[in-house]
DNA sequence: CTGAAAGCGCTAACAC
DNA sequence: GTGTTAGCGCTTTCAG
């Protein structure tokens, strides 16, 4: 900026003024201004976003912790993240919390160290609670994101999943399902509210529910697979599974047709999220589909738009967002409820 | 830093140099180490990677610019691009480059800049020629991961294509399939490669490949699924499929159902790449392994460490790496060809 | 309207 | 061994 200011015979402050369109009230003579554009034209200039962060302006990065990118789920939601933020001229830091909860927490010390103007959470981080704890006395601003049952502190945007449950039971006890089950991952922030809501369903409406018929496990189609297997080996086994995410119920349906199970003829199965690939399953999954883009909006807003509320009250700002139910061809009425 | 020097009653560089553990050849004395290093816990002291980095000293930040997140196959090189930079403690800057060519190009200026002390392109960017351009004056090191072709000047690590299509046509060749079809996305890097491996080894088998059997359609489950039903509505519809990507094959895999076509009974499908989903579709999908830790752990090295070529011989440096053949139950023996 | 100058937090000579 | 000092590239008063 310096040699640009001394080719273009201006002071370097006066550069800096014209390249950032100072405020109008000292205004630049629009000849000094042209001339200044033009030669810092030609050097090729870039600004040094590291020299303007240092003197407080802001990095325009957005600091994502993302609890598995290799969940298309959430590969989605860094997809429209990344866009969100590149909409406000924000570029996306990522790291991912997935292993060690020393990793996201090593992590989260260089986002917050002045790189980042603010980070959003992807995921539930619940099971890493060292981070959560570090990140509640973070100087920027920190959002959460599907973070399940809200964390205290942290202003949040949530899905609705009572709701979601809700949607998917209603739609199969509308069919005629009676014996239905849950798959899920790991009863944490999300995935527990969902095994919740299923359970309390179930006792509303009056409906057995052995304890079996209540599996969790790893949150990846191996997972889902094996679940149903278990399932199966039961002796009433279930007409319907409600999987906790599609990445399960995409090892449910693979674990049905590998036993002979047909789906839906034999077996009912809900996803929920709705990943791109849920609407090319084997059959085509019913699902409960996410309000991402929504979401994410949110999310980016209440990170990055100094809003005028107070640090101490950002905690509450809780959004709750609803899924929507899509039906597509794993459900159908079961075997022995004619039409 | 400078309140904490006071607070121990030393000079600032002092501080700087315990908590830099300075070179050995410039001791500090035991005694103002520790009374140092507890001035600095006490304070909670965190060093500011923007001041280090505008001193001249490394960003510890990994650029990527990615094709498309939501591929799962670039989200699991993502996840691995994340594992090995934090190996090295680097963080990784995510940007992707879906959509606009513009945006691709504006989001390189922020990681060359000096964010970044290294840029990795994640996929095929041969259709965003001003991007290319602009990496390869880049100042920072910019390595290209399936890249397809070589591109210019930058080094390249890829796979071998020609190999992975050539075990995937041994394979089906082998089973006794003649009327082979192909289905790919547009025809850039990785996707070209296959394709004109694919065409090569008809040719040189002297097998028939009528201009339909080569479908171009968009990398996703939906463009796999159109393509397959333009296959069947043929005279001679092929009896194996070998698609260009396992979301592609995810989409043919559907698109078969759908239709009521049999797979591996009446049509064998092949994909490329070995997503996670891979091993979990109905039915499981035989494919080609891809090196990715091998791959990406080859690309970090040639961002990150400063090797001695010098930078005009970066360009030269490419890497190729074989893929494997994973036989799973999406192919067999075609109708007419008795075991 | 424009120039001079003071730092932002840190590192790296260069003294003492 | 430790303190002093000069910037890195930029924004931002404060004077002309």
């Amino acid at each position: 900026m310096n040699d640009i200011a001394v080719a273009a015979g201006v002071a370097q402050s006066t550069v800096s003024r014209v390249l950032n369109d100072a405020p109008l009230t000292i205004p630049v003579a629009p000849e000094t201004r042209a001339r200044v554009l033009e030669t810092a034209r030609r050097f090729g200039y870039r600004p040094n976003p590291l020299a303007r962060a240092l003197r407080g302006a802001r990095t325009m990065l957005l600091g994502a912790v993302v609890r598995d990118i290799t969940d298309p789920f959430f590969a989605v939601a860094i997809e429209a993240l990344a866009g969100e933020a590149r909409a406000r001229r924000y570029n996306v830091v990522l790291g991912h919390a997935h292993g060690q909860a020393d990793e996201a927490i090593e992590l989260t010390h260089v986002l917050e160290a002045g790189h980042c103007d603010a980070i959003v959470l992807v995921g539930d981080m619940t099971d890493q609670p060292r981070l959560i704890k570090d990140l509640q006395s973070s100087r920027v601003p920190v959002v959460a994101l599907w973070q399940g049952s809200r964390v205290r502190g942290i202003p949040a945007v949530n899905v609705d999943n009572r709701c979601g449950v809700r949607l998917a039971l209603d739609h199969l006890t509308t069919l005629g399902h009676r014996r239905i089950a849950f798959v899920g991952g790991r009863p944490l922030g999300d995935i527990e509210e969902r095994r919740a809501a299923f359970v309390e369903y179930l006792a509303d409406a009056g409906m057995d529910l052995p304890d079996e018929y209540v599996q969790h496990t790893v949150n990846t189609p191996a997972g889902g697979s094996m679940s149903l297997r278990s399932l199966r080996d039961l002796p009433a086994p279930p007409t319907a599974v409600v999987a906790a995410t599609d990445v399960l119920a995409v090892g449910v349906l693979n674990a049905a047709f590998q036993t002979g199970v047909r789906v839906p003829d034999d077996l009912s199965v809900t996803g929920f999220d709705d990943i791109p690939f849920a609407a090319y399953t084997v059959p085509p999954l019913t699902t409960l589909r996410m309000p991402i883009t929504d979401m994410i909006a949110e999310a980016v807003r209440l990170a990055i738009e100094e809003d005028g509320t107070p640090a101490g009250e950002r905690g509450r700002l809780v959004r709750v967002l609803a899924p929507t139910l899509v039906e597509r061809d794993s459900t159908a009425r079961p075997r022995d409820v004619p039409t």
